[in-house]
DNA sequence: AATAAACTAGACTGGACCGTCTAGTCTAAT
DNA sequence: ATTAGACTAGACGGTCCAGTCTAGTTTATT
């Protein structure tokens, strides 16, 4: 049974093997969001993960393709409430903020900005992992909620003419500033109600503007 | 006359070492904000300037230091423009309008894009500098919008409860989807067109939402 | 028990880079 | 012409790090 690569074997394996993966990853984790590509080291992972350098070099083809690899995972992971589709039962009311909520509450948590901000930092060097975050993220969360716009729009409760730009509108109405200002690490992640009041002022922006009259 | 250091004596010298001084910060601008602040090299600077590496450390007391230089130099230089109140003559459409455009043509460009990604990048490393431009950039645009409204909203034109909550709203509206796509190095600059698309979508929103009825 | 693969700890190579130093050149003022 | 300070080119020490290698240990399978 001829095997290419080590890793393939890693991953026929049973729960060790897979679990020591997870653990490389896992720090790999902490020390890139942490750090940052560039001050990050090897060193530091292997240390982060309780193993031997070479390990990781066993499961991973370099600094690179570990990076993408947590990049990725933290996408998928993080991302994925933010890509389902709001329940259609409603009033836009409360939809809009339901979905509103959703999104800043992952946004804006400190593992939000720490992958953004490193994505922002790399994306020169990674340009692949800049787009495949943007569509998993952002563009994914605009089409789901230009999908339930065009929705109202047919059943003639709001006027929506182009629900995906309608809908890019209103998330960025939602980040607002404070986005800005967690990029920049100037503020902490912000208190709950902080989040309502943004979410509320975003709703209300938005239903102004698309009030059928 | 005892002078203290070798930065001093340049900086009393006429035309020659003015020049020297300013091809090091325009040649470091070049390097840092094109590699970032980890990847850039002294060397590359030194090159890049047409200069000796020594000559770099007369002038600054080290990469930290020439690094913060030419950050408060660009904030400055570029984020002058959308520091500036806005003309208070016009109709309130024509005056946001107006505002709105000179915020865009400046954050959208390269430079303003290279200058927010660097900074975002290195928040964590050089925490004053983030500081520094976020008061000089997005705060105080939005110090200087909120004056504008609050007259409005005494002239009884517009009603604005809460001018510098309301201008930051403005400007977050105005940043829309394109500056996350900006960020991550997804879009190059916008075309005019699109820009006024921006600047009309804002306006009629943030307009809708402060009308007087 | 024997054997092969996975793993560990740590040494090592090669390269990048910051900041310093040296030796020599150029410029300008006395 | 002399002299002092600015400047240049390049070498150099020290540090850090990615990725490889070695030698020995653990683990699991037969």
């Amino acid at each position: 049974m001829a095997r290419s690569s080590t890793a393939a074997k890693h991953r026929a394996e049973n729960g060790t093997a897979r679990s020591k993966r997870e653990s490389i990853l896992d720090a790999a984790t902490r020390v890139f969001l942490d750090c940052g590509y560039g001050d990050a080291s090897m060193d530091a992972v292997a240390r982060e993960a309780g193993v031997a350098k070479q390990t990781i070099y066993s499961y991973f083809d370099g600094k690179d393709a570990l990076f993408e690899a947590i990049v990725r995972d933290k996408c998928d992971q993080l991302l994925e409430p933010i890509g389902m589709p709001e329940a259609r039962g409603n009033d836009p009311e409360t939809a809009l903020a339901r979905t509103a909520r959703r999104f800043l509450d992952v946004v804006l948590a400190p593992e939000g900005m720490a992958l953004f901000r490193t994505l922002v930092a790399e994306c020169g060097r990674f340009p692949n992992l800049a787009e495949a975050f943007y569509r998993s993220g952002p563009l994914l969360a605009a089409s789901n909620l230009a999908d339930y716009l065009a929705e109202l729009d047919r059943k003639g409760v709001l006027k929506v003419d182009d629900p995906l730009r309608a809908a890019r509108l209103f998330f960025a109405l939602l980040r607002g500033d404070i986005y800005i200002r967690r990029l920049l690490d100037l503020d902490s992640e912000p208190k709950p109600a902080e989040v309502e009041r943004a979410v509320a002022d975003a709703v209300r922006v938005f239903l102004a503007d698309h009030a059928r009259r």
